[in-house]
DNA sequence: CGTTATCCGAAGGCATTTCCTTTAGCTGAA
DNA sequence: TTCAGCTAAAGGAAATGCCTTCGGATAACG
């Protein structure tokens, strides 16, 4: 089979007219480059070079395959490089998984570091839900994410990096009493979002077993796909919802006017945390997994700092 | 170093997406895949496929590796059939020496046969002078060439394959006399041809050396450079001249008119044979070779026939 | 016209590479 | 829990690649 060793020795035959040049160009004996020629010679069955006297005249089969041979060990050149620029974060895709509010605890911010740092690289956020996040990582099609525990598997390594409180949402500030409780819940008329991933999805399974535990089934009056729709709906008073403190605090001036807000007696938090595959990470995902990180304790410390 | 062999495991194993599915495709067994592509991993200092339970994930690495690799592998294959096509004499260029006035005898022809059978390749007809040309031959610049004899090289093998005779031109018939002697040369008003060959050219030698015999230089009153200028001059009336009946038989009716023509005495001849260096010829030669022996053959014979 | 320098090719030997088979360990699914 | 499928590791056989040395041929030079 044809090898790239037998091109660039041709190439380098080609380009200094004698196997003897060639050789020394290359840094090898001459009777190596000699072979590899007629071994090229052999396995194209053809002549390259007519041996006359001392020195070489190529052929015109030699002038067909030259410009190949060049593209060729181009390509392999231009192969290294690109790893290379990969390797080093030049170029290339960073891929990570998130959880699907993450939005509104970082990903423009995020975004806007990473490509303020490696400008040429894409960034690529990927997650409906935390649950599809975590299998995506299971199996090996994602590196690394920022997704809500639980994670149960030995094999990530995990660091929590927020808690956040889920909080009551309405219009009417009458029902913003102090002490939200189940009850109270399983009486409201509701909204929730993740109406596709109500059966994984963490937050809502929490909601689902406080409510049990007064006896009633959580029963949303709407369900719709996104947070900021539901959010939505509330704030024109057709339903209370229930949502993330983050999500609030991210929206800041966003969040559509007159909602108000208020905690849930006992409180539930959700955790959510870094996770990757135990082992190295790729430079790119290391990256981005140190951004995260500090992004997001800096945001909870500064939650928890407004709480007290 | 790099090599074709890791690239076309690593495409078979991206493809296929396992190690013992590429080795099946490739009819390895599996560690051999395994190993070169970890080799290349090496080589290339990165990850290309993350191992994750049962089943490979390729990285971002991979993905950047991609598509160079391919170029990579297409540029060999592209290089193995346009060498192919040059063997096979569909493309490329058929390079053959002739000598100077080889246009009068066979060229359109010869090339309009070539390129009728051979439509895709390039022909070149190189040569000023036979001399020139057979140094070209000894060179290896040249494969094969029809030129004039003599040729005093061992190395060649040497085919005749059409005798010429030396004939007198004039526009005044007065001088056309039956048995033109060299001594009628040494007298003559002349316009030679082959102004920059003179040292070198057997015509012009075989002329001189007869001319000597009389104790008179060849002192040609005009030179010129082509053959079709010397019969110009010739018409013209200013000047008589020498030249091969196979050039006024190939001219035909573009002889320039009031010229006419008469034989030494003794006759002299050139010999024009088919060169080629000893050892195989390529196919684009042998064609050439063959169609300019059939063709210059078949000269000979209508001219010997019109002689009789 | 001989001499010298240069280059190609052949042979023998050494080191490395490449590929195989076998085996063990791990993972995911029934 | 077992089974099937995959990767990885080890050891050995074969081939490949490279080196040095030598011989033959050619072109340049005195």
């Amino acid at each position: 089979m044809l090898s790239l060793h037998q091109l660039r020795c041709f190439l380098a035959t080609l380009e200094h007219g004698s196997f003897t040049a060639a050789a020394s160009a290359l840094g090898y004996a001459q009777p190596s480059i000699s072979e590899q020629v007629r071994l090229l010679e052999q396995q194209l069955d053809t002549t390259l070079f007519r041996r006359v006297g001392r020195g070489l005249v190529p052929t015109e089969a030699a002038r067909a395959l030259q410009p190949h041979a060049s593209v060729a060990l181009a390509a392999v050149d231009e192969a290294g490089r690109a790893v290379a620029s990969v390797r080093e974060l030049l170029t290339g895709t960073v891929r990570f998984g998130v959880f699907r509010t993450a939005r509104f605890y970082l990903a423009a911010d995020l975004v806007a570091d990473v490509l303020q740092r490696h400008p040429g690289v894409r960034v690529e956020l990927v997650g409906q839900n935390s649950a599809e996040v975590l299998e995506h990582l299971r199996k090996g099609r994602l590196e690394a994410a920022v997704i809500a525990l639980p994670v149960e598997d030995e094999n990530m390594v995990v660091t929590p990096v927020l808690r956040d409180e889920l909080v009551y949402v309405s219009a009417d500030p009458a029902r913003l009493h102090a002490r939200i409780t189940a009850a109270d819940l399983a009486a409201a008329q509701l909204v929730l979002p993740d109406a596709s991933w109500r059966e994984t999805d963490t937050t809502r399974r929490q909601l689902a077993q406080a409510v049990q535990r007064t006896g009633h089934p959580l029963r949303p009056r709407i369900e719709v796909e996104d947070t900021e729709t539901a959010l939505d709906i509330a704030a024109r008073g057709l339903a209370d919802t229930v949502t993330w403190r983050g999500v609030l605090h991210g929206l800041g001036d966003r969040l559509p006017a007159g909602l108000g807000w208020a905690p849930l007696r006992p409180a539930m938090y959700e955790t959510f945390a870094v996770v990757h595959r135990e082992g190295e990470l790729s430079p790119a995902s290391r990256v981005v997994v140190d951004l995260v990180t500090a992004r997001m304790r800096g945001l909870d410390r500064a939650m928890r700092a407004r709480t007290a």
